[in-house]
DNA sequence: TAACTATGGTACAGATCGGTAACATTAGTC
DNA sequence: GACTAATGTTACCGATCTGTACCATAGTTA
């Protein structure tokens, strides 16, 4: 009675294929062990052979995520060899679709709204995963010779975010519908910036002023 | 023993108070009404008498957010009379603050990441709230004389959305960091792009292409 | 004083959850 | 075929969760 995933495969696949699904339908806690497992062709015992803990799958799940992310961007990177810009437009285009997409946003930004919990184990993988993107984008917009491109990278990063997160509590139409649109000005406004001179005064002037609140 | 809230006000109040407190430190399935009737220095019965059911108790609180948020919004035109610039600047402000904060982000967005039921009666609070938002920051660029406001408006609230995502997957340092300087670059090129002509041509040239992924 | 209302306190129902024990069954391997 | 490792099945434990029943108490008003 295999119905919801092919049996020839091994359990431990079927399940992280399960997990998968599930937890980026209905969030972590919206989605019992039980539920899993059923969804993996197999049972509860099965998985915790597998998987010592809920944790422990989540974990595995976020591994899952963090491997497909990689993989999309070597091949983002193999698509355009020698040409910089193009891989950031590509880049652009690919964000675009994530953020449409199903709804339901980056998997490891939700995990991370999610589990408060301050010492969850997921939450190093987290946030390494995003500096790692972030790192990545940075060298991106370096490579296309932009000055100041931390700050490129930044304003994509935080765009793509948004739109991800805004995609859920507004839906596609509203503010990620513009998404697009807005990071190629802003690449326009930082590649133009970027012809008026290497020092670019007019982007830096304001220094980070971060007044935590009360 | 009253410990935790003041009991001169009335058990609802201390009920609302002590679910803004929880349901945003550890979200809503990481609280219990128990909890939450402990926090407020009363019981589980009383809360059920003012609110019918935790759900019930969901949206109550995420009124209350709304409310703030009016009060935030008002204040801040008030404070600059006549001056929709200066406006766009105190909202940078405010919105960076936010963004750093306490690390927990929006209670709106992340209510909608947290509960991913369709017909959940807090998700159609959660987008009118956010498409008045919008709405709001489109009428702020609109009086600034923006030519694109509702792309400038869109940039700056996906900015604001991202960093305070950011804020909680990555923490205070990462692109967050840089958000006052990249929305002021932001505001700038837009600005800038006004005065070369209404057309402004160049922003809008690519039509968006939304690609949804299968 | 009598009646009414809001609240506190306790116990509990019913369900779900993460996790485990014990045993039966299958698949692979020599 | 015999042995072994992996998997399936069932039942269960303890904890937690939402929500309720029942009654006692305090405050207010007529």
């Amino acid at each position: 009675m295999e119905t919801a995933i092919a049996a020839t495969r091994k359990p431990r696949e079927r399940i992280i294929e399960a997990a998968c699904d599930l937890f980026r339908k209905h969030g972590i806690r919206g989605v019992g062990v039980d539920a899993i497992a059923e969804a993996a062709d197999t049972n509860k015992m099965t998985l915790y052979r597998h998987f010592g803990s809920k944790d422990d799958l989540v974990v595995a799940w976020l591994r899952e995520v963090e491997q497909a992310g990689e993989t999309a961007w070597n091949e983002l990177l193999a698509a355009h060899p020698n040409d910089p810009m193009a891989r950031i437009q590509d880049w652009v285009g690919k964000a675009a679709e994530c953020a449409v997409g199903d709804g339901r946003g980056c998997d490891m930004a939700n995990t991370a709204i999610e589990l408060t919990e301050e010492g969850h184990p997921a939450r190093r993988l987290i946030q390494e995963f995003k500096i790692r993107h972030r790192e990545r984008l940075v060298q991106l917009c370096r490579d296309a010779g932009i000055v100041e491109a931390d700050l490129l990278a930044d304003a994509l990063y935080l765009l793509v975010e948004g739109a991800r997160v805004t995609r859920q509590s507004v839906g596609v139409q509203g503010p990620c519908a513009h998404f697009t649109t807005v990071a190629q000005a802003v690449i326009r406004a930082f590649a133009q910036n970027n012809k008026m001179g290497a020092a670019a005064p007019s982007l830096k002037k304001a220094p980070e002023k971060q007044t935590v609140r009360a």
